[in-house]
DNA sequence: CTGTATCCTTAGGGATACTG
DNA sequence: CAGTATCCCTAAGGATACAG
């Protein structure tokens, strides 16, 4: 039988910067686990599994291995116990903050279901450069 | 027979903003029909089926209808031409610069086969608010 | 030129049982 | 707890022919 090898890359459809940003993370699933993160303080398999959204075993094992694979997100062992893992977001991960915040900027303008609070938003739309260095700084310190 | 009904919104999986701008244009297309329109000049469908990514008729045909029901894009009839048709960015649509800047920042500076030109990634590393500015009045303008 | 329609294949993903 | 494995089904999407 044939195997499948997995250092093939997939091939890209082009070499625009939008383009490797969708095949990086343009599926409706990995923004979600970059959000909980970055933002919810998830670090292990089962915390991520109990978003509200509801992802499946498969499908996170799944995007768990293409974000490693990218490096956008590392996996490592918690130093107080040695049997849990721990997943973390690496510089690269980190980086995607900007984008987190521009879309929930945008949809939070545009969708009256959002539930991130108004007074965030007004806060995001007038201080976003200080809050990327005040959390930046939070984790150079960490 | 069973005719879908399409005023039928589906049912979201959170109120989260992440999640509304994922199914806003959370795919491997919705983005790159944005992208084409707000950076390449491209106005026709026929125009908008030349990219290097290849979309196909009824792909394209299908995010473009998606896209007027989210008020993203608008369609309209070219001034000079009656029988052409001409798509363009709504206000919503073109409040995703910001994000469109950012994602472009972060592939530039990780994906080493990227096209933006390294020129172009510095500049909008230092002057990405007057960017924004910038483009925004010249839509204001026309 | 601007789409529709159809056919067909593959990828995505839910449910759930199971394993170290 | 942290995944694998399997089953099965639907949605996504390529190719292409056709229509107004």
């Amino acid at each position: 039988m044939f195997e499948y090898v997995m250092t093939e890359k997939m091939p890209s459809r082009s070499h625009c910067p939008i383009n490797y940003a969708l095949e990086s993370f343009g599926d409706k699933w990995t923004l979600l686990i970059i959000r909980d993160l970055m933002f919810n303080g998830k670090q292990s398999y089962g915390e991520l599994l109990t978003s509200d959204e509801k992802i499946s075993t498969n499908i996170l094992a799944d995007r768990l291995k293409r974000l490693e694979d990218l490096d956008i997100v590392a996996k490592g062992a918690d130093a107080s116990n040695r049997t849990k893992v721990i997943y973390s977001l690496t510089p690269k991960g980190r980086d995607l903050l900007p984008i987190m915040l521009e879309l929930t900027e945008w949809s939070g303008k545009y969708d009256a279901q959002t539930e991130a609070p108004k007074s965030f938003l007004k806060h995001l739309e007038n201080d976003k450069q200080r809050l990327i260095e005040i959390i930046r700084s939070g984790w150079d310190a960490s």
